[in-house]
DNA sequence: TGTTAGCACTTGGGTATGTTGAGTGCTAAT
DNA sequence: ATTAGCACTCAACATACCCAAGTGCTAACA
């Protein structure tokens, strides 16, 4: 039998499977799309793709359905990229103007994204590793409570709050301010910890207990906004697009609320040379996504940081991963990556 | 018939339904709950109920479910507050332990809230009008591009990014940084409305046009900040309480990412003098959550904003009551309300 | 060697039919 | 006002059956 028909077939499965959820039999298949074959032709070629671990039949009697593996090979080898329609170009264009805080692109890009596709999208902060500092601001709350704000010049704004063992007035706040942005304005963000500790050990002994605490605060902030948060959206989708079909959705609940995992997955999708990456079923390390196809791509300085989308394995990968292309190029464009 | 009986009865309904998930019958009331009278009398006293609209019956032959009304009734006239178990106390004591930053005591909040219901839990942020200006940062992200930063003494931080019709210099806005925070630092939020163009105006005329733009975006951030923002937890329970039982989730979930849908349903509820607010079904004003019931309350000063869950109609009212009362309690205690 | 027609075989899903049991409403007696 | 008793209803379950879709295999064919 010829290698191409074989993976001919296969694509033509995946195609029909995802678009009719229903598993597809080799009569079907030939009339559907014109492979110059038989019906029986192609159940010897499909004989061959189950036993080779491709496909699989949920019953003797029904038709065959695409593994793991089978969506794998096929994003892999079979699938192409599709272009996007221009109706979904002019979304993007469209959605995406607009103010140009962070916040609010991300947010609009994450729900862009989530309507392009259907699935649920999943978008995380940009590494501010190489950000820089532009501003410091620490505020007494209370005597011994001192809110800092660290703010970035990619216009990301950290804060948190620092218990001091002593307490602080303004005036010593002011002092210190100006001591820590002496030495690290414009400085990047990770090199915050080796710059740190020598300007808390420049300062008087009076106010050093104080200069570490801010210190550590600072660096916590920096650390924080390193890969900490993410933005989702789309998550209705879930519900929609299993509305008669399993995927249980609990679990993906679940993942998508422990944004540690949600992040912990994104980060560690390797790089793929051809633009998106895509983690299908079991693959994916957190069990209860064993039943989703992940597709990610990085996109900011240095592709760092991650955008993507969540969904089910039965889904249209090639228009996906276009979209979250799309997506992330224009992205990127945006926060000038 | 007995009107205590009645109502006994009614409450009975809706506790065995609750925990059952199954229509009740006049005959295992009476075994479960030790009301002196035969089936017989209950099938009367059911009959009545019916005809009040309180309870209704799937199908000739099964029991009775109680409708949004007998719910209602139930909240209303029947049901006690229940006291928390030691156990849920002392989570709550020990899980709200810890850093003071707004946005992080919310979030924990929150889960706690979701994790004792076993519901979707929501907080609103906390009113600030009645915040005052604790300092305000205006940062050169680009010549036209002002990033305007607004904390509050609450330790809220709001940012936003302004741009300028002509370019601007970082004295300029050190300048206007000082006449802004000279004239509103320490008063109101919701007063910079009425004290901001003033201090526009007697700006020299070549600032005059760049210190609206940054008026305008103060006052954004204050607008925002009043009650623009939730964060949510818990979605989850979702998927897992509704496993065989309908209360189709999408529509649910498609209103909590409308955020604003929430907030609104939140703020419309008007405050009980029993402490929490129950919404059920129908009563919502939105459609995809006629299934569903919120139970909220006020926190923080003055009870202005709102904490509260969203849940399947047929819910435990009496423990989650007490829950969302409880930790609306301790936050109001924690962040001074 | 690859393709195809034909055929026997499997099996999930649908329909028709019975059976069961929980539950009801009503009536008559207490 | 309560209750025992009874006829009645109906969803849920089970059983049997058929049908269509689909398969694997074999034998013939190019």
């Amino acid at each position: 039998m010829s290698e191409p028909r074989k993976l001919e077939v296969l694509r033509a499965i995946v195609e029909d499977y995802v678009h009719s959820r229903e598993p597809v039999g080799s009569k079907a298949l030939v009339e559907r799309h014109h492979l110059g074959v038989s019906s029986a032709t192609i159940r010897n070629d499909m004989a061959l793709l189950e036993e080779e671990g491709l496909i699989a039949a949920p019953h003797t009697s029904a038709g065959r359905i695409p593994t793991d593996k089978g969506y794998r090979l096929f994003v892999d080898r079979i699938s192409e990229v599709k272009p996007l329609s221009a109706a979904e170009r002019r979304a993007i264009h469209s959605l995406l103007e607009g103010p140009d805080d962070v916040e609010d692109i991300l947010e609009r890009t994450v729900r862009l994204l989530s309507q392009l596709t259907n699935q649920v999208a999943v978008v995380q902060y940009p590494h501010l590793s190489r950000a820089r500092v532009r501003h410091i601001e620490f505020v007494l709350l209370a005597p011994r409570q001192v809110l800092v704000v660290l703010i970035a010049d990619s216009g990301k704004v950290e804060q948190g709050v620092v218990h001091a063992a002593t307490d602080a007035t303004d005036e010593e706040l002011m002092a210190l301010r100006a001591r820590f942005l002496g030495s690290i304005a414009s400085s990047q963000l990770d090199l915050m910890p080796q710059v740190l500790p020598s300007v808390v050990a420049l300062c008087p002994p009076a106010l050093r207990n104080l200069a570490g605490a801010l210190a550590h605060g600072l660096e916590r902030l920096a650390e924080r906004s390193r890969d900490e948060r993410m933005v989702m959206a789309g998550t209705a989708n879930l519900a929609r697009s299993n509305v008669d079909f399993p995927l249980s959705i609990g679990p993906v609940l679940e993942a998508l609320e422990e944004q540690v995992v949600m992040l912990r997955l994104l980060s560690d999708m390797a790089e793929d040379p051809r633009g998106v990456t895509v983690s299908i079923g079991r693959e994916n390390p957190y069990d209860g996504l064993s039943e989703a196809s992940v597709v990610a791509t990085g996109y900011g300085p240095g592709s760092s940081a991650k955008i993507g989308i969540l969904g089910p394995t039965r889904m249209d990968y090639p228009n996906t991963m276009a979209a979250v292309r799309a997506v992330a190029r224009y992205l990127s464009r945006i926060l000038g990556g």
